[in-house]
DNA sequence: TTTACTTAGTTGCACAAACAACTATATGCC
DNA sequence: GGCATATAGTTGTTTGTGCAACTAAGTAAA
């Protein structure tokens, strides 16, 4: 019986995952206080595009974790918010490269700051030796899903 | 500098709730395949209906952790399926109560397990130490920010 | 080079979430 | 009793997700 350490309360909260949602919602409303006209889901595409700019679709997928359909639906949002750009791969017709606007650009720290706040407000009072453990286990489920 | 041991890509996975994400959706694949016709969010009001049902729309969503729009239309959706039913209370008429059909009763037992398949198949090779903590932290998030 | 297959992206549909605005009922205070 | 306020639930709108079906473009093999 494989971990099966999980009485009935404690494994409702790990499939709807309450403390992302918490931590999901907390950053949206800071984001609408500070007046970023953003979604949670459209800075998670953003976050991929400040590391690196001039991606595929494609690519945004399997960094997002997010089907196709997804993509191009909140690349289309991102673009008529002026934030993103289509622009058609030279290579490969099929394929749209992804870069940001100088708009987008000047969006990275304000929101990464929230984020980070978002985060120290989380954790505050977790040690981070149990913060270290709890990331571990997180990404093996995920290796483990995927 | 409280818990800042958030290097830039471990940022995003606690915020998108990547581990959350892939347990609902394996979880939903099982479903599928075992042909119950229900979505995780619908299991997750059933779920406390299980434990107590003849509750008010307003306690799932304490329970749930959603709002009440969501709630309605959740409820909508599941007294669609045949699965609960809204029982106007006789002391306040403002409140609907909730009650499972026999059909409901009977999703029970075979969604748990599924549930608790998909459990264990994401905290394989997670040792029961680390998976404690990691609930423990969750639950700290969650109350931090709730 | 023509046919079959694969890959990148889009569209349609059903379901869900968050917010604001609304209705109906209950409660508390004068 | 009558008025203000609070609470329970609903509806409308925008955004996002997952699946299936689709188009366009590239690839490989006969």
């Amino acid at each position: 019986m494989p971990n099966n350490q999980f009485k009935k309360g404690e494994l409702y909260s790990f499939v709807t995952g309450k403390a992302s949602t918490a931590i999901a919602r907390r950053l949206q409303k800071k984001f609408n206080s500070a007046g970023l006209n953003l979604t949670i889901e459209q800075w998670s595409v953003l976050y991929h595009l400040w590391k690196k700019e001039g991606i595929s679709q494609q690519e945004l997928c399997n960094a997002t974790f997010r089907d196709k359909p997804s993509i191009t639906r909140l690349v289309d949002n991102l673009e008529r918010l002026d934030l993103v750009k289509r622009v058609a791969s030279e290579n490969d017709r099929r394929i749209n490269l992804i870069y940001l606007t100088r708009q987008a650009q000047k969006l990275q720290e304000q929101s990464m700051e929230l984020a980070e706040e978002t985060l120290n407000e989380a954790l505050e009072t977790v040690p981070a030796d149990k913060v270290d453990v709890c990331k571990e286990v997180l990404q093996i489920v995920y290796d483990n899903l995927k």
